[in-house]
DNA sequence: GATAAGGCTTCCCCTTGCTGGAAGGTCAAC
DNA sequence: GTTGACCTTCCAGCAAGGGGAAGCCTTATC
């Protein structure tokens, strides 16, 4: 099949298909008028990769999620690693995002959110700076 | 100042301050050498740009922040609108990382990490390929 | 004065994972 | 024979900088 084809089974877009050839990750066939010409074996290892890709795991991770999956002596093990080093990315982005949040809506709380330009939020942003003292300041030229 | 010395008292590297420049965040002075020369003024800004950033804020944000922040007739409800919208953006994005731990995590409990090559993982990972290929099953697993 | 260390400059490429567009070849239909 | 939908390649670019080269500038020490 064409890349349209593959590309509405595997839901991914045809660019990013390509873009999967280039990195060496599908080596589908070239029919004679320079067409890709997509085996169901691609096809199965693209929406493989639409799932890897959709748990959030890395390109680099999909690629070796994706050797294991092809080598049918594979220890569950290593795949098991490697999705627990994952997990534990993700349980890091949550937690740096977690304390965002709470800076930001304890911030957001703060904020009458009027016409009036007293601002709890730009006040935290500017800790230590010491508001526009400097204006008038001369030039400490080097 | 030299770049150096913002960077110091900033806590930004000097090479994140230098794009900040070419993107138009700050605008230091040159002294005849050639070196940037930072006023006080510049300092300030780089220091509420860094706690901007580390509230997740993108470049864009900053800018507009930046630019409340020095208008002294800003209305706070511009600043909370920014602010808001940015909040909204983490929560979709912890909600998303939520889901993808939930689902991972089921795997990875699923998968007894030994020698052996069976791995629900792997399985379901490759599962939208098989259902599409020969069993055609019905997903719907509340 | 010479030299070495460190700071500063610009420049361009690299990252991650694609996405968009231009310029053009191919194919099926009318 | 001409649309129009596909397909091809290559080039550019996004966020938000990071790495490192090649080359000035400054300061300290001998």
């Amino acid at each position: 099949m064409n890349i349209g084809d593959v590309a509405a089974l595997s839901g991914l877009p045809a660019k990013t298909i390509r873009y999967y050839e280039d990195i060496g990750l599908v080596k589908p066939l070239r029919s004679t008028n320079g067409y890709r010409t997509f085996r169901e074996s691609d096809a199965h290892k693209l929406a493989f990769l639409g799932r890897s890709r959709a748990l959030g795991f890395s390109i680099e991770d999909c690629r070796n999620l994706l050797a294991l999956y092809e080598d049918e002596e594979r220890a569950s093990a290593e795949v098991k690693d490697i999705a627990e080093q994952h997990l534990e990315r993700i349980d890091d982005k949550i937690a740096e995002l977690k304390k965002m949040r709470a800076a930001l809506a304890h911030l957001v709380d703060a904020c009458a959110g009027d016409h009036r330009p007293d601002c709890p939020i730009l006040a935290d942003l500017a800790i230590n700076t010491t508001k526009h003292r400097d204006e008038e300041q001369f030039e400490n030229t080097a």
